[in-house]
DNA sequence: TTCTAAGCGAGACGGTACGTCTCGTCTTGAT
DNA sequence: ATCAAGACGAGACGTACCGTCTCGCTTAGAA
């Protein structure tokens, strides 16, 4: 009984005016102050309209993430390896900073709580950057600035994961020389050969 | 005048009553669930008295960890660095898994969106247990099973970054063979002359 | 420029099937049940064609009584005055009955709160029944069966005026037995020298 | 589970704001206008709290009425019936009218819509104010006004159904001249004796 | 016979109010 | 003074209808 909404009849001004100040909302108040109410408001939008097309806040957020933050998907490729990882690093911390009013750091933390949420933060967002980061990883290999052994899963691990563990547990982001010591340290650890 | 609580009077019995509470809701119902409304009826105990001596839900569940997973913070020392590594690493898993009925996990995720808690989840809770890690590792260094040079810090990141990187973005947790690759990586990172 | 619609080329398939909805839906689901949204999915038409039509609920269903209920205006008359007005006013009864089902019901009280309805009510249903009552009375002073002085509105009021008042006040209507002793009392209010 | 609320510590300032604020609202906008948000508004009250003690709008309304109008109920008592029936009749009338803004008529709408508010309006309002009437006819009959004989149910639905009959078919309500006219038919029906 | 202007179904839209929920504060009375 | 109990103001939640709107699709006469 409850038709689904037919996408063809979808207003886009619609649906640009509420991602439009649902990320207004977040960076003036913060992403836990961002609210189905506020956007609506804000966005000149009935609820109801918002309800019909995203099951939630998050889902909300994550479009406009999707939408937003396609630049940070991009890896450079300069042709040094270990100098566009550190652009490309920088450009996450970035995203994930200041976590009060991030909606990446905000979506990140109600996935936590939100199991569908979580499976669409994957799937949508964190896969297909990942896939990308293995394409430039895989050119480095045919370029012969990588080794074709190394694990991309553990140099994912090793490279993203300092910036994690120190996101979600407030030990604070490394600084342009931190950085450059961890990417260091990761591809020595799955490529010994690097004389980095 | 809002006088601060006297603690000399406190009822421990109440204390303690409240912190089981929040312990089963949280297994039973899953972080999200649990509520200061649920806690008191749970505890049979009332919300005044819980706003009285913790600032919010989170607080109730950081005191709760604290009390309980002190045994999480205990790093063995059997001789065998990577294999007391590994240990200690799966103790951080199943702190963390599953997330949805997790104290550990929603407490983290409450912390990215209330700044009070993080600095009391990072002091109270993180960084005591980092000090232990390094204590380990120095241990380790002392007795020749680590190279003195390594960067304790980076250590730190390369061995538990994977962990939450993979967490926070519901990649998997690692099984038990593939966390032995991560530790092995993560040793020869920071010390080349290791032979793992 | 919102052209009123050209009545030459309406659905008369439409409009039938949209009365017939509101009817089922009235003795299905009860008058405040009864919504524009339900009319329009039971007909199968457009909310829009409803309100290319009618201004509001009430004048629909007001439409779909003025077609069944023509019946009830008809006054009997056999002759015996008091019966053909227990004839009538019993039909009234069955009009109002049961309240929580009835569109008349349900149209005298919506018409309470909007002044147009209550004009059209008053207008298009009321005052023509009112009219073949006192049309019936007149036939009744010229046979002689009530004298020729009577007060005709007196009468409306004193006949009628208890039905109303007992059915507003949710105080039972009254049975076959009592409805005569009404029927007696106010005939002999008005006109004396009636000996019933 | 949801325990019902103890009435002992019930807060009397709220219960008195809204229903001031009720009042308020219906003179200024309307009965149908008033909304159980507009009421928390004005009243400086939660929804909650609304909702805690009475089950709708209309209970408030029903409230605030039985609060109000007991001066109605006051059957006056000079000796002379006929003229004390027309004072109270007056009042009745004045507390109709005008029917947008009128509590009483907005309430007796929603009642027929309602059987819950329906059987409370009867209950608690109407019936006791029916007690009252019948008192002051039985004091006439005692006082020899009025035939020990006459039907008081039946006086009751002669004095006010015409009242009721106009006001809920939009008739307009008699005028003083009228309303005596009225008054003499309905004693004379009950009571022939009488001489007015 | 094609054109064209309207009514039609469908249903998305901006709104308003609903009744429920949880929050953190406040009040009361017993210990 | 702390406690259990729980009422309170506040305000977001997700739902239901409202009345308006735009969209293609019949469906007429009129050209």
């Amino acid at each position: 009984m409850p038709n689904p909404p037919n996408p063809a009849r979808r207003s886009q001004s619609s649906r640009r005016a509420i991602l439009a100040a649902a990320a207004e909302l977040c960076s003036e108040l913060g992403y836990g102050q961002v609210t189905i109410e506020a956007i609506a408001a804000r966005a000149g939008a009935s609820k109801k309209t918002i309800y019909r097309w995203w099951p939630s806040k998050g889902a909300v957020m994550l479009e406009l993430i999707d939408e937003t933050a396609t630049i940070t998907a991009a890896h450079p490729d300069t042709g040094d390896l270990a100098a566009d990882l550190r652009t490309q690093l920088s450009a996450v911390i970035d995203l994930l900073t200041p976590a009060h009013t991030s909606p990446v750091a905000g979506l990140i933390a109600e996935a936590l709580n939100d199991p569908d949420l979580a499976r669409d933060l994957r799937d949508r967002l964190i896969k297909p950057r990942i896939a990308r980061f293995k394409e430039r990883m895989r050119r480095a290999q045919d370029a012969g600035q990588l080794s074709p052994e190394v694990d991309l899963d553990v140099a994912l691990d090793l490279l993203y994961g300092p910036l994690y563990h120190r996101f979600v547990l407030h030990l604070g982001m490394p600084d342009a020389d931190h950085l450059d010591v961890l990417i260091a340290h990761a591809l020595r650890a799955v490529d010994p050969s690097t004389n980095t």
